[in-house]
This record gives structure tokens, C-alpha cells and sequence, in this order.
RNA sequence: GUGGGUGUAGCUCAGUUGGCUAGAGCACCAGAUUGUGGCUCUGGGGGCCGUGGGUUCAAGUCCCAUCAUCCACCCCA
């Protein structure tokens, strides 16, 4: 049987990859902009690791995790998330110590073995950024700025952005056993999941989708209803905050982040008309992650973004250009003979910074001529037994039809100024 | 992990109630055009019909299994 790429897998061919180069230079140039300077974490950690950073109740370390032993039977496991590596290295690193906050991006593949569906793969990769050091509220809203900034510069139009507060270790235990209160009488009527989530994690019961659950909580306690006046400064600091930056949102109660290390600020970013994985980026503010694996108590706060929902929703918005990636010059030969002049020229043409070509496979001129025009080459050079006699080559423009002969000597100098004339025709 | 749809050439797909050597368009290669692309015409190479079993005189077509893929649930990015 043929090999083919594993299962959620895909390889991202040439045509593909214009466009995500074009999509991580926004990425990186608008998060530089920002602040925010590049950390690249290995790809596997000790599984221990997102046990602790992630959470072994959420459903990722449960069941998604692509773990396995090393020859040393080490746990390893391919990272799920960038999370946890970047909380992993500030400690490791010291820069608790340092200089405060600490603002990083990474950019990445991440695996977790889920059922593949739009917008969702085995290996998929995430943009994000972290800052650790800072417990400031304006710094919540940096974050969903650039997040935001991001999206638009992408060209999606109608981003949907929701916010939360999950509360600190001070006031979600109360809403917690508020909550517990209020669902203990009609948990029969929840779904045989969110009756685990009962136990386990009440505030997951909130965000469920089913609408007989939905209709069944329709009363329940707010979260917003129970924070401390701590939180509820802070929440409104970052709203106030993003207002004042323009950037619009919607309060969202049943947006929670369960896991005790998650606090005050949550967001996601949802595009509608993407399918049902509109999630394109997400985050909020983890306080207690630093410490949850093994560090000072240091705050942080962060987002992650999927690139290929990314992709999928700059596709819905096409008015951007698609990338060509054209080849300047292709360099043909009139009889075969004349290859070793043929690649002195095309190494000659590159050194000087323009992209060439040249024919491998024993074509006719003609068929050449034409192997140009497929690839749109902007320029073709021709060599023959004339150009060599004469001491001149053949340079013809694609677009007008224009051959003009330039001087063997001189022709890698006026190179640029013919492909400057042929970019304004 | 659960449910539904789909697997025929590199790609998009046709293939009748089971019936001759499995087709088209696009793409690729060559020629028409002996030193010149796009248009046109002619020819050519390409298929374990996803895989394995079964029913039948006969299976691309029917049945079962399996794998892959897509969509949804779940969850998340």
C-alpha cells in the first residue's frame, strides 16, 4: 500500500506556502511591533510538564497527548500547546529574576491526537504570544490588541471577540459552591457528560452546547455576579481599557477557563462562517501557572492563535493578492551543446541577486519557451550558436513579446534595470 | 471516543437493472512550427476502480470488514 501523510497530517505544498509565509510576516513583524521578541522551545518535553502547565483533568492531557517512552523510558510527550514550554523556560532560565515583564511569541507545530475535522489537525500549528512578570490590567488588553491588530491586518472583517472574568483563588471557590448549590437539585436533567463535569469541574458545565443543558441552567448564578472587588476592578480596567483602544467586544459569561490557575481575564476570538471549530485564537490571564510548574509566583497572560483556521478565515475575506512567486529569468538553449554556458550564466545571474533557471531536461527551444511561460518567468535568455559567435545573448520580455540583444559582457548589470521596465508594462 | 457522507488517472468527476479491452475534461509529454511561449489541432504515457474477504457464470457496480477522507458531536486553536 502507498505511504501516506499520517492521519490529521498535510503537507503544505509551494503553492500553499506563499501564503503562510505571507501570514507569519504579519505575525512576527506586528508582535516585534508590540514588544514581543521570539523563544523557540523544543517540540517534545518531559510529559510532566502539561500534566502540570495544562491540567490532567482537561480534556488535552486526558485523552489527546501523543505521549511516548524514550530509549531511556523517559515520558515524553509532543507538546500540545506553547504554554507551558515558555513558563517552563522562564523559570529554568531565571528571568523571574530579571528584568519585568518578559513578553515572548512562538510559532509552531503542536500535535494532539483529536479526530480531524475543518479546521482541526493532528499536527496543526499556533502563533502565540506570553508575558510573564505583570499583574496589570492594561497588559491583559495589549495582549487582545495585538490579537486583534493580527486578525485585522489579515484582512478578516468581522472578528467576534469574548471576554470573561474567571475570578481569582479568592472568589471563584465561592461561585463554585454557589454553582454547586444551583445545580445539585436538576443535575438529572444535565447530559450524561456535563454530569461529570458536576463533579469534576462545575464551571465546564456553563459552556456546554447542548441545548438541553443550556435550557436547564438558563437561571444559573453569574460569575460576573460573585467576583471580589479585586477582579471586579480588574475586569473593568481591561474593558475600559479596550474600549479606549477601539477595539469592541462582547461580554460572554459562559466563557471559562476551569483549571485553578487561570484567572481574571478570558477571551477567544470567533469567526463566523468558519464551521463549528470559529475559534481562530484564544487566551487570558494564568496567575498560578508559574507556580503550578515549579516556580515564583509570578503572574502571566497570553494568547494562541491556529494558524490554519487563520487561513481558512483570511480565505473567506479574498481580497488579499495571492502571493506569485514568479522566477525573474529562464535561461534557454538553443541547441543542447550549449548547457555549460548556460549554467555559468544562471549561476552568474544568481550571484547577483536575481532568481534564475535554466532547462534540466534536454528540451527543445520550443518546448523550453513554453516550460518559461508555465513557470511565468518575467525575462528568457537565449543562447545559440549566433549569441556565442557574436558575443551577445537574446533577452526577451514575456509580457510584450520584446527581445532585445544585450552584450554578454554588460547583460548581468542591466539585468535589473530590464526587469525594472518589465514591472511597470 | 460517537454518528452520517464519500473513496474510479496527478486533479475534478462520469460509468445504466451486475455484462465486452474502464471513460471525459484539465494537467503532463511529443509533434504540427528544423532558433521562440500563450491560441488551435493531432498523437502519447499514465488505473491493484482505497484494501481484504464474500455472493455470482460474471463485480468499478451487490454484501461484510477494514483503512482513509469529509462533515458533525465532543473539545479546543
Amino acid at each position: 500500500m502507498q505511504i501516506k501523510a499520517p492521519r490529521g497530517t498535510y503537507d503544505i505544498l509551494p503553492e500553499q506556502s506563499a501564503k503562510w509565509q505571507w501570514m507569519e510576516k504579519i505575525l512576527k513583524q506586528t508582535a516585534y511591533e508590540f514588544g514581543y521578541r521570539e523563544i523557540r522551545t523544543p517540540i517534545f518535553e518531559h510529559t510532566e510538564l502539561f500534566e502540570r502547565g495544562v491540567g490532567e483533568t482537561s480534556d488535552i492531557v486526558s485523552k489527546e497527548m501523543y505521549t511516548f517512552k524514550d530509549k531511556a523510558e523517559r515520558s515524553i510527550t509532543l507538546r500540545p500547546e506553547g504554554t507551558a514550554s515558555c513558563a517552563r523556560a522562564f523559570i529554568e532560565h531565571g528571568f523571574y529574576s530579571g528584568l519585568l515583564p518578559v513578553k515572548w511569541y512562538y510559532s509552531g507545530p503542536m500535535f494532539r491526537y483529536d479526530r480531524p475535522q475543518t479546521g482541526r489537525f493532528r499536527q496543526f500549528h499556533q502563533f502565540g504570544v506570553e508575558a510573564f512578570g505583570s499583574d496589570n490590567p492594561f497588559l491583559d488588553a495589549e495582549v487582545i490588541i495585538l490579537l486583534m491588530e493580527i486578525v485585522k491586518l489579515l484582512g478578516v472583517k468581522e472578528p467576534e471577540l469574548h471576554i470573561n472574568s474567571v475570578g481569582c483563588p479568592v472568589c471563584r471557590p465561592m461561585y463554585r459552591q454557589l454553582l454547586i448549590e444551583y445545580l445539585e437539585p436538576i443535575k438529572t436533567a444535565l447530559c450524561s457528560d456535563c454530569q461529570l463535569r458536576y463533579a469534576v469541574n462545575p464551571l465546564r458545565v456553563i459552556d456546554c452546547k447542548n441545548h438541553s443543558c443550556q435550557a436547564a441552567i438558563k437561571e444559573h448564578p453569574l460569575l460576573s455576579d460573585s467576583l471580589c472587588p479585586d477582579c471586579t476592578l480588574h475586569y473593568q480596567k481591561v474593558k475600559s481599557a479596550l474600549s479606549a483602544n477601539g477595539i469592541d467586544f462582547i461580554h460572554d459569561d459562559n466563557l471559562v477557563r476551569g483549571l485553578d490557575y487561570y484567572t481574571n481575564t478570558a477571551f477567544e476570538v470567533h469567526i463566523p462562517g468558519l464551521g463549528a471549530q470559529s475559534a481562530v485564537g484564544g487566551g487570558g490571564r494564568y496567575n498560578g501557572l508559574v507556580k503550578e510548574c515549579g516556580g515564583p509566583d509570578v503572574p502571566g497572560v497570553g494568547f494562541a492563535l491556529g494558524m490554519e483556521r487563520m487561513l481558512l478565515a483570511a480565505d473567506l475575506y479574498q481580497d488579499q493578492q495571492e502571493p506569485a512567486n514568479p522566477v525573474d529569468v529562464f535561461i534557454i538553449t538553443m541547441e543542447s551543446r550549449f548547457i555549460d554556458q548556460a549554467m555559468q550564466l544562471t549561476t552568474q545571474i544568481r550571484r547577483a541577486g536575481i532568481s534564475a533557471d535554466m532547462d534540466y531536461n534536454d528540451r527543445s527551444p520550443r518546448a523550453q519557451m513554453k516550460f518559461a511561460d508555465k513557470i511565468k518567468a518575467r525575462l528568457v535568455i537565449m543562447i545559440g550558436e549566433e549569441e556565442i559567435e557574436k558575443g551577445y545573448y537574446l533577452v526577451r520580455d514575456m509580457q510584450t513579446s520584446n527581445q532585445y540583444q544585450v552584450d554578454r559582457e554588460t547583460l548581468t548589470e542591466n539585468l535589473p534595470g530590464i526587469l525594472l521596465k518589465n514591472e511597470e508594462d
